[in-house]
DNA sequence: GACTTATTGTACCGATCGGTATAATTTATT
DNA sequence: AATAAATTATACCGATCGGTACAATAAGTC
């Protein structure tokens, strides 16, 4: 209907969010440093997004969405041999951890990992496992569906060669976070794939 | 001197203290927390260790004496093959992170990821960094230095090769503290040294 | 027993936490 | 122009944060 205009834009002001969630958590991220980062004062935030933790919730689907998925085709494309689209796949995840422009490592390896403090409301604890659970679920299914996968017998056992990668990521994450170098870890990917059998 | 006994036992004080900052890292353990949980109140827990930085470097002390420092004999095992020494070693680390008397996951991966935050005082993140090298650094000097490890050219590349081995372990910290099972991570861990040529 | 020293429990400090009431301001509708 | 609806900024709420002052208590020394 009608009414004043909102003066910030709602994804920008998301963003800002979700970098703060991510270089702190979410029980470390206050309010004060979360709307500083938005350019928003609490009231603004509070009537755009509900509260805390459904601002999470929305930065983690955010996250989700543009970080996660925009990956998928590079597991998919055409002419290309397995081992390649599946390091490519891979190293578009580690180069991601690395990158210079938002905190390092990975959001939902960061805030899953609050959860087994006990302080993370419901909604947010059930968006984070379900979240974790995430890679390990799509390489399954490439090993399982994907022809080369078949041929080359990924297929048998790929549930646990699906958790050997997501596993690994998750370490990457977290030296990532400790500020290693990506070609460090690019080596790690290599050695990961040649434990897998590629 | 003289003066009233201290009417609680600091070992098993700084062990409560440890639990906590394991479940919840450095900045979401309160004093609260902390105090409720060593049994004592807030001027014993002052006088007794300082501060909560103070407490937290004496609690990441002892984590590091008592459960890294006693695993390391099983790489030195006589008589044993060099992969199933490796592999008892890894094993008891990630065997570790799967107990279910103390929070599940890495102290160390834990807080050092708090690091990037920004909201841990000098001496306590020079701590968790230099801690955080601490599993690579050993792998590397293994690999160097141990007659099977030349023998089986281990000693070649051997800090990327330790490298790629602290990387799976944080990713299994990961995955403990998500509460995967330890069967699971047990595989990845099999995986990983099939990956660096075992 | 008097005195000194250390630990204990309670009660408090200023600052910050997540969240909100209120009123001023800006817009669309009539 | 008048009105209704939405956003803004300020100022505040009770609760908790890390940390401490203070008085009572319990021990060793003389």
């Amino acid at each position: 209907m009608a009414g004043r205009k909102r003066g910030f834009d709602k994804e920008q002001a998301l963003i800002a969010a979700m970098d703060v969630f991510w270089k702190k958590g979410f029980v470390g991220a206050s309010l004060s440093d979360l709307t500083q980062s938005m350019g928003i004062n609490k009231p603004s935030m509070y009537s755009t997004f509900g509260n805390k933790e459904a601002l999470f919730v929305q930065a983690t689907q955010f996250y989700i969405e543009r970080r996660a998925k925009d990956q998928i085709q590079l597991l998919h494309e055409l002419g290309v041999p397995l081992k390649t689209r599946l390091k490519n796949y891979l190293m578009s995840i580690v180069a991601g951890q690395c990158e210079t422009d938002h905190p390092k490592g990975c959001y939902i390896v960061l805030c899953q990992s609050e959860v087994a403090s006990g302080d993370i409301p419901e909604e947010a604890r059930t968006l984070l496992t379900q979240a974790g659970e995430y890679i390990q679920s799509l390489l399954t299914g490439f090993f399982l569906e994907d022809p080369e996968a078949k041929r080359l017998s990924l297929n048998i056992n790929a549930e646990d060669k699906a958790f050997c990668l997501a596993t690994m990521l998750r370490g990457t994450a977290s030296m990532a976070r400790a500020e290693k170098p990506l070609a460090n870890l690019e080596y790690v990917v290599d050695h990961s794939l040649k434990g897998i059998g590629l």
